[in-house]
DNA sequence: TGTACATCAGTGAACGCGCGTTCACTGATGTAC
DNA sequence: TGTACATCAGTGAACGCGCGTTCACTGATGTAC
């Protein structure tokens, strides 16, 4: 015998699965996503995935859950080491590019349970490792001013991921920190100019 | 006869099938639409969408379309009224939240044609009614900086109106103007704190 | 004014398809004694 | 060390379903003369 079948028991179906979700995800977006898409592209029977994950939304909440493990661990590596929230938004679109099925997925929730509680754990590490990057950031005393700056980061960070991703900034260049550098130097400028309120 | 059958001729099945879509997408989101529920909503034969949308990527681009027109409109209302910013990420967030439908379908380019010739001009419409609005506002010599500005502007509106709207926003409160402007405000107090690089 | 006819709007039966899920099963592994 | 047996992993046939699209059609409207 010199060619050998693949073995009965695969080894590592699940993680197989969750590669082949998220390839296909990648390619078509995470809309149209077949569960036996999934199974051609994992190698293993249309009914295999079901084993491990119950059923379809438990494909993607698996996968949502995963990707706000990645996006905590990237932003908490990018704000401990980073002296300025540039980084720390770098970070954030970066992971977005990196693993955009991931993040396709994270935010369309429609997609998956947003109950279940591997994911709402993931996803409050995520949102903890933004808090304490704010407070950190803005130092002691300043308590009540957390939850406006992580509204303001995370809404510019996420919107120039988004709107990165979908292709809606028309700019030919394709230097995405370069891009991302720009706009955070654009907001320094625009609030000096008086376009956004001063607190008071 | 005392209940008239209701005429063979609709007269208005383009708007009645674009509400039904709208009305299936607010639902369920634009995922899963199907054109058979939508012929449902509006009361109409399932073949009837074909005869003025052609297939089921038409109707989608239909209502691309229509938002971008709707977008561009209640922008250009607010960038021209408003002596700040916030007035036009308020007039975004606003329209995100009144039309979510087309929101949603807008930022989702892999549902339609993005090639479509009405909705090419709309969302270029759109974009420069954002572009006009933030060199208006750095008045003239400053052309080089609109880009940024713009990227910067729209960043942070489309950030909060889509985290707003799946919910990731932990606040109790619904108030989405106050979320709005403490937002704003925070920008503001951020780059103050020098967590935006200052240009040059 | 009337009539023939082209055109447009909308219908409903039919098609073929891929889907999610179920279910009884087989192969392989581990564990108790 | 060997053997019986429980448990887990994965298979593939089968189900019923809703879907997008096609197609020949019917009803209604407008227009030419």
């Amino acid at each position: 015998v010199t060619k050998r079948d693949p073995p009965y028991h695969h080894g590592a179906l699940p993680r197989a699965v969750l590669d082949g979700a998220l390839a296909a995800i990648e390619e078509t977006g995470p809309a149209g996503l077949s569960l036996r898409e999934v199974a051609r592209r994992a190698g293993v029977s249309h009914s295999a995935p079901l084993h491990h994950f119950g059923d379809k939304a438990g494909v993607l909440t698996a996968i949502a859950a995963e990707g706000f493990r990645l996006l905590a661990e990237a932003t908490r590596t990018a704000l401990s080491t980073g002296d300025e929230f540039l980084e720390g938004a770098l970070a954030y679109v970066h992971f977005a590019i990196a693993h955009r099925a991931h993040f396709a997925v994270m935010f369309t929730p429609a997609l998956y349970r947003t109950d279940d509680a591997a994911l709402t754990a993931a996803r409050a590490d995520a949102a903890q490792v933004l808090f304490d990057g704010v407070q950190g950031f803005l130092g002691p005393g300043r308590e009540h001013e957390v939850l406006g700056g992580v509204l303001a980061i995370w809404s510019f960070s996420h919107g120039f991921a988004t709107l990165w991703l979908s292709q809606n900034f028309e700019t030919d260049a394709d230097d995405t920190d370069a891009a991302v550098r720009l706009a955070a130097q654009s907001v320094a400028r625009l609030v000096e100019a008086g376009a956004f309120p001063k607190p008071e």
